[in-house]
DNA sequence: AATGAATGAGTGTTCATTCAT
DNA sequence: GATGAATGAACACTCATTCAT
């Protein structure tokens, strides 16, 4: 039955892109419905409410971006090929998708709140790889949600600046030069 | 006249604290009377609507912090310094208003598109800092733009980690922490 | 679907009662709704507003009243037996439908200015029927639209005087004088 | 004391143009006083309301129109000469003070279910006059207000389509015209 | 006397949600 | 299962009126 899948998958599209383009609350049921090709009551069978779809679709994607951190994490030697992939790999998603990236940064303050911390969450991965940086003697002592917060920062960031043309290019061929700003700034947290 | 003064003081308060709580969509015009004690009609005799309300408000904070940033590194000697005199700023923001500082982070997003740039926004001043350093060898070349972002990102991401408990006690005492991390960043972030 | 139609045809008739009798202003959308049995929002269903309901009902209305002119006008072997028609359905409305009638008379200012002037219409249906009987010989040279306008007002304004009380009994039992009167007029417009 | 009286006219003025322009219930009391250049709660000295405003100019304008017809019916000689001088009038009247013309034909039906029936509106002076005439033997019998509401009609709807573009030119070069159709309309009112 | 800030009830409109078909 | 008409509570905003200054 590919109907369903398709149907879920289109809303779920629609919904992304409009809540990126607009905000959650500046785009109706009724939009996401009509964009999607659906009726409004059909979303109704997917989602019990507006709500639970946008917080959903933000969990879903926070945390598949948190595998994902995690799975570049356990197969990098070191910290510095551990940044170098993820760095690249936030830059990768800008590129590839600045509608879904564009969503988590404009709702991350209306769901995160709602969201409890868990592991594979992107602030959870980034603590643990500086964590273990740590105890391997990779780096001086650091507080490991500060090393976190600076390497989301760095990225992030530069992300907004980008969507709000403040740098222009392909945000990619920054990462290089964003992943050695990450490590040294992990590296300068410690204590002088 | 001091009633209108206060009257208008009041529900400028009133409406950052509800904003910086709920979101601006998430608070009514009457939800901000109320909490600021007036009548819900007299909030349109200071401002056209709700949405100038929120935009004023985030513009004039925007600005101020901007022009405040500017003073800061118009007086240090060196990168440094304004590095340490900025980012401690940022965290005595935080520390001290941090209604506002969470109003201007979670709002950005709906407002900056309106924003035209100028010279006294903080991503301005802060790129101006970093091209000036670059100009006076004291960075290796860098564009400004991402160097901004650099900064910023670490200081803000931290503050967003500590709204959401991954980080506790209090944001001022990272501040050397922070800015020699972003001494750092911006020294890596040139080629190498 | 007999439920829609009946819905819709309902919230007309409401407005178009509650119109005449308090003026398009003087109701409110939600005494068309209660009036008509329906919630306020099913409305917006149907119009997309206020202004748009009182506006399409007053065209249909003008439109649908000049098309009836006009098959009289057609069908009408000479200019007495036109005027006898068309003033005669003019009283027969006022007596059938008096709160369509003063509706469409109190209304007229406020939807005349936004209405386009197309062959359909009430004065553009009498302004052609003068012409052509100039044309055909039976009147001397007249402006039509000066023609129209005495016909018209002849008629309107006796039905003004009996909606506020100065001519009482039956508007259609003046039917014919009232048709004499207009041709007299006519005749008499005309170079003396 | 030139001020008060000059403030009072000067609102009132104000107050029709802007009524004759948008309708009563499309201007505010604050445009109004704007116009005038006066503070809003100014008025409330001159009127207890808006209400009351509308319908003292409404009232004034008609019974001061009402006074004049009277005096061209009294000074006349006969109907010919009385309808002449009336319907010149009227014309005349629309040519000096479009405004004030307006705001009577449109605000009409706000205003004249209030108003009790005096015998110096123009509706009684025309009846008045229309009834002396059968008295003299000038006319055979015919229902003096529907004899009114004829010359009235004749003229107001020739104002009105001047009004929304479909007459041009102006109005008072068919004064003769329109004076000659109102007494032949009142001639063959009567009996056949 | 005059001002204009403040009031508060009322308006048109939107929209997430429900449910008869 | 899917539809879309209907609901009704909520919203931003207006404005006639009042009243402290």
């Amino acid at each position: 039955m590919p109907r369903p899948i398709r149907a879920k998958a289109q809303v779920e599209r629609s919904a992304i892109e409009l809540f990126a383009a607009r905000g959650v609350d500046g785009v109706s049921i009724g939009e996401v419905a009509a964009h999607a090709g659906v009726s409004q009551g059909a979303l109704y069978r997917h989602y019990p409410g507006k709500d639970e779809l946008a917080q959903t679709l933000f969990a879903a994607a926070y945390r598949r971006i948190g595998a994902e951190l995690d799975q570049i994490r356990a197969a990098a030697p070191d910290l510095a090929a551990q940044l170098r992939g993820m760095v690249g790999h936030f830059c990768s998603l800008y590129d590839s998708d600045p509608a879904l990236f564009r969503f988590l940064l404009l709702a991350q303050h209306n769901f995160l709140p709602h969201l409890a911390q868990e592991p594979h969450q992107p602030p959870a991965v980034l603590a643990r790889m500086v964590g273990d940086a740590v105890d391997r003697g990779e780096l001086a002592p650091v507080e490991p949600a500060l090393g976190a917060a600076a390497i989301m920062g760095i990225v992030l960031q530069a992300a907004t600046f980008h969507l709000y043309g403040r740098i222009t290019g392909p945000l990619p061929s920054r990462a290089e030069a964003l992943s050695r700003a990450a490590l040294a700034a992990l590296k300068a947290l410690g204590p002088c």
